[in-house]
DNA sequence: TTAAATAACTAATATCGTTAGTTTTATATT
DNA sequence: AATATAAAACTAACGATATTAGTTATTTAA
């Protein structure tokens, strides 16, 4: 039932990692990818649906491994030192796999099943990782758009080089974090302060 | 000196913004905007270096106008008030003009000189703007590119439509903008502290 | 040993960017 | 006013790309 057993998805997605990170997103192509693993480019179409279709399991499958990473990151973990070590794990990923990266972001249908499912679970994951703040109801996840924009924002500003000062870019990541860490306990304080007036 | 004057620079960059806007930056094609514009695609050649060109001219125009609605935006203010002003700007026009937006980030040399002079002035503005937290030499540069990390964050994953929630965009923006803001005063007053001990 | 299923192939098409060379036309010059 | 020049727009052609259709070959199952 399986004749030709040469290629298969998991070295296909392999081969396009390493040129999506090496060379950047848009040079996996059909044609450098064949060329990489000795193929005729028609060929890969027994095995992904065309070129949206190998961007599609390129974006699940880094989608996968990045919230592997965030998962690693905090488990055990909590308060503000889980949120930095999250954050940490998160632009680490960005920098090993810029490519990747990248693919998650430009995945096609947000209503791929699959890329709801693992979005779902990564916010999941960090809204745990918020508990210590008492955000009430909406809050947390206003918390956790908040945090991943300001990952998002900054690796991906690091990657396009759009930082053009002279300037640690680890110290910048740090300030950043820890900023927001001051103003979530900030808006923690207001809200008991709220609820239990003088 | 300047015989058939159907063509100019002006109203090709006019049309590629549409294509932008409304089609998404990919769309973009010398083919699509030769089309648009009733020209064949190498007659673009004689205003534009290219489709790389194009892309760059593209940038340049783009980050000319996000300079300017951001400079309207503070003018006249100063702390909390002018971040939360020059924040709103931003946004709004990422929204307005997506594809544009996407094209100042994915301009290709931070070497082009245009590039470098745009970003430095806009960095400028944003370290006035930051003027009343008192941050000690780099440490606005810092406070800059945090600001523009979670601006370009939110625009981002907001185009992309990142964010499955089915939650408020503009609530959960200002109440990033809040908790960095909050940060911020945090951070000034633990620098306060720092230098004028108990 | 043979049949079926499937992977990989060749061939062909449409679209894109780009270059070279030609034609056309508005302006400048006589 | 007639002409020369310069620049814009054109046609033709090439290489690269994704994609489809149809063919060949090979592994597995019967």
């Amino acid at each position: 039932m399986s004749p030709r057993i040469g290629l298969d998805l998991p070295t296909i997605l392999q081969a396009a990692v390493e040129i999506a990170d090496t060379r950047g997103l848009e040079e996996v192509t059909l044609a450098s990818l064949a060329q990489k693993l000795d193929v005729r480019s028609p060929s890969l179409y027994n095995h992904v649906n065309g070129l949206s279709g190998l961007r599609s399991k390129l974006a699940v499958h880094g989608l996968e491994q990045l919230l592997h990473v965030m998962t690693q990151a905090v488990v055990g973990r909590s308060g503000d030192d889980a949120v930095r070590e999250l954050g940490k794990a998160y632009v680490a990923f960005a920098r090993a796999h810029p490519g990747l990266y990248d693919a998650t972001l430009r995945a096609p249908d947000p209503q791929d099943e699959e890329v709801r499912r693992l979005a779902g679970e990564t916010v999941d994951l960090v809204v745990r990782a918020l508990q210590a703040y008492e955000l009430k109801d909406d809050a947390a996840l206003h918390a956790v758009r908040g945090l991943r924009s300001l990952l998002h924002g900054f690796s991906s500003l690091e990657q396009r080089g759009g930082f053009g000062l002279p300037l640690d870019l680890d110290v910048s990541f740090r300030l950043l974090l820890d900023t927001f860490l001051a103003g979530l306990h900030e808006m923690k304080r207001r809200a008991k302060a709220e609820s239990k007036p003088t």
